[in-house]
DNA sequence: TGCCCCGTTCACTCTTTTCTGAACACTACT
DNA sequence: AGTAGTGTTCAGAAAAGAGTGAACGGGGCA
């Protein structure tokens, strides 16, 4: 599938966006979210939707959806200059307390979810009679999974200089 | 496909197996794997490959595959006790530091890959006359990406008590 | 109020990842 | 050497995930 270019983007701009692409594989974030991403880094000025839409050649539904991610995350910050009917883009300050955050995000539902789950399961494990050793692999994992739930918070207040 | 059942699976097994899935899916591994490190985690004998297929109804390449996965993570060892034709294979102690050796491999060649590049999108950055504002986020970029490749050995280092 | 520009939604398509199963390779006994 | 029990490989099937685009909703200006 050919048919598109992006033959508007500059070096530098190419650059930015395949850097973000590649960090964001790292992370299972989508392509086209690091591509939105990578643009506005990279730019002087605050972009349109459908700037975006155009120059990196994604439809209507991908800058959508790209953009509130970036929205909800606190990565990019939408402002509407009076007069102008559109919204405009840009990066927030801090990436890096935006990816903490993300992270946080992901885990914390999983790591809130599953605490009473193991409680049950160490229950279920002195019923059923498990022996000594598997018992205590679960409390390690009890207390793992607390620790890392207490451990998030912390990480997200001490953002790197 | 319903022919295939679980019905040979306890409760805390079960239970384990959810438990781990879900974590595995926060961290985008695949479910096989994760059902596999589940049943080892609550079993308090080693079990044999036929074991882990037959109870989790798998087939043999994801058993195999997934042992592998396991194995090269060190969350699981193998050993074969004399007289036994095959394997048996447990959860390795720490699971913690297999967890954060894993995140290392996985982020360490990108961080090293994009060191380089960072750098020369920052000349291009000047090359083409680029706002102060952007070089800045660039380097501020270019230092995060340093910082976080310093780092990553200390976490490694410290493994959870 | 009516029109028009922005942006959202969502059913569908395309891509990528994961799982399967059958053929093959290895090893340890006899 | 022959063979039976173990495990690996890999091409294709199935499932999951991402992207598209057309139809729709909503707010501001005439």
């Amino acid at each position: 599938m050919p048919p598109r270019s992006s033959h508007s983007l500059s070096a530098p701009e190419r650059r930015s966006i395949a850097y973000f692409v590649r960090m964001a594989d790292v992370l299972s974030v989508p392509r086209s979210i690091a591509q939105i991403y990578g643009l506005l880094y990279i730019s002087a000025q605050p972009l349109r939707f459908s700037d975006i839409e155009s120059r990196l050649s994604l439809s209507k539904g991908s800058v959508s959806e790209g953009l509130n991610f970036l929205k909800d995350n606190g990565m990019v910050l939408a402002s509407r200059p009076k007069g102008v009917r559109a919204d405009t883009y840009t990066v927030a300050p801090s990436l890096a307390a935006a990816i903490v955050d993300l992270l946080r995000r992901r885990l914390q539902p999983a790591l809130e979810q599953t605490t009473p789950e193991l409680r049950s399961l160490q229950d279920e494990a002195v019923a059923a009679n498990l022996p000594t050793e598997v018992r205590d692999r679960l409390s390690r994992l009890s207390r793992w999974n607390d620790r890392a739930l207490e451990l998030l918070p912390l990480l997200l207040m001490r953002p790197p200089s």
